[in-house]
DNA sequence: TGATTTCCTGACACCGTGTCAGAAACTTGA
DNA sequence: TCAAGTTTCTGACACGGTGTCAGGAAATCA
């Protein structure tokens, strides 16, 4: 497995050039402009040579989806790993993924895109696979945390509820404020300015209502969160 | 205004024959076969016809997406004039919400493509001011379910929460999960096979949450539910 | 019925994709 | 060091879809 050739090693090396130059072209001009010839300019390599690492653009853009998806991982579990009580571990993970969005939105876009069945359908299963493991193993983190919880008694889940169950919950509610606040054009106009503060509430007073102590009532919330921004603030910026 | 020409009557029918032809193929073979061609090879008129009535094949979706959005708010409002409590008229709602997700995949599939800024950028601001303009008016629904709790003392909101936030709060927490139910591969690895109840079960423990009378503790949530399918169930079928 | 306007069409230019034969570069072994 | 063998790279090509537009067809008008 060693010694691998100089030759080798450039290989190795362009396939990550190549997704360096799609995701700058989509972060500076959007999605519409990427093309084979674009990246290829970029790159300094013919189209044909592109074609060696990835068999069509949507393979490009699941690549860098599940490269999201892999920093997401990364993010939650630094989050859930924090010394603390499971209540302010869940609100980290929430933190995290906040910060995901805020500061890796083109991460975000990809994995808009390759949720458009037009689009995943021409990519390869062995991706698809990829980046369905990342995100088993990101609810996998924050039902941890659930379990935890119910296990230490800060938390006890009604009957109807599961672990997984209240996961969901807090993945849609999570997940379908971010996408709003990237699309909709609504928000504004009703006098929602800041969304991710609306969210940070909304999760707040839905762990409240599963009494998952200790309530809001006991700590402030800006503060976890000033708390938060200051231990994992810096280690999520890149 | 009155007497418009044969020729006229033909044209205006036309586009809502171009609309039909479209919708029909993205239903039976998904979005990436959708093509100029197809659609003129369709109504049996030639590409030039067609791009007289839309200047580019987003145009197209972000009309398709349009009528969806108007059928939304259809069915938003006739879930809101229940003569019932303002809780059950909120759940009406939620289920109208999830009613036309599950009737209308389509166009909650026009509505995720049109949400793409790629795509959006192509369309013309007036037909994007109607989707804005049926958005507007769903939040305005909502909300108008929200002040009349308020104002029948059956919700208190706490200071921080406006009725818009709420609203926010329950359209993130809807649309997520619907989104996810349509899109991720891993809620039945988790064990979640019915989506919609989880989401029913989280909608009312927000609302429990905010202590919107009657509680869930006094009204079956799945009697309400076959209640509301009796009465909305078929006026939502087309 | 002919003049005028409006509408429809298909050919055309363009752009991006994906392929592949052959050229170029690299590796190997004597 | 060099020639044979192997791998990699390239740009020309075919294809399919888009958007335009000159000119022909159809409708309307007087």
């Amino acid at each position: 497995m060693e010694a691998l050739s100089p030759k080798k090693i450039e290989i190795q090396e362009r396939e990550q050039k190549i997704l360096t130059a799609a995701r700058k072209i989509v972060v500076r001009e959007g999605y519409q402009p990427l093309s084979m010839e674009r990246i290829a300019d970029a790159v300094e390599y013919s189209r044909g040579t592109i074609y060696n690492h990835f068999s069509c653009k949507e393979e490009i853009i699941i690549a860098l989806a599940e490269k999201g998806a892999a920093k997401r991982v990364d993010m939650f579990r630094e989050a859930a790993s924090h010394q603390a009580d499971s209540r302010f571990r869940m609100l980290a993970v929430c933190y995290a993924a906040e910060r995901f969005v805020i500061n890796f939105p083109d991460y975000f876009l990809f994995e808009q895109i390759f949720n458009l069945d037009s689009v995943r359908e021409k990519t390869s299963p062995e991706r698809q696979q990829l980046i369905h493991t990342c995100e088993i193993q990101c609810m996998g983190i924050i039902t941890g945390v659930v379990r935890d919880a119910v296990a230490s008694r800060d938390l006890t889940l009604p009957d109807e509820i599961t672990p997984e169950r209240l996961v969901f919950g807090l993945w849609a509610l999570t997940s379908g404020a971010y996408g709003l606040a990237f699309t909709s054009q609504s928000l504004p106009h009703i006098g929602i300015t800041d969304p991710y503060k609306v969210v940070r509430t909304h999760v707040c007073h839905l762990l409240d209502g599963y009494k998952w102590k200790p309530l809001s009532s006991d700590h402030s919330v800006d503060e976890v969160f000033s708390q938060l921004e200051k231990t994992l603030g810096k280690s999520f910026q890149i």
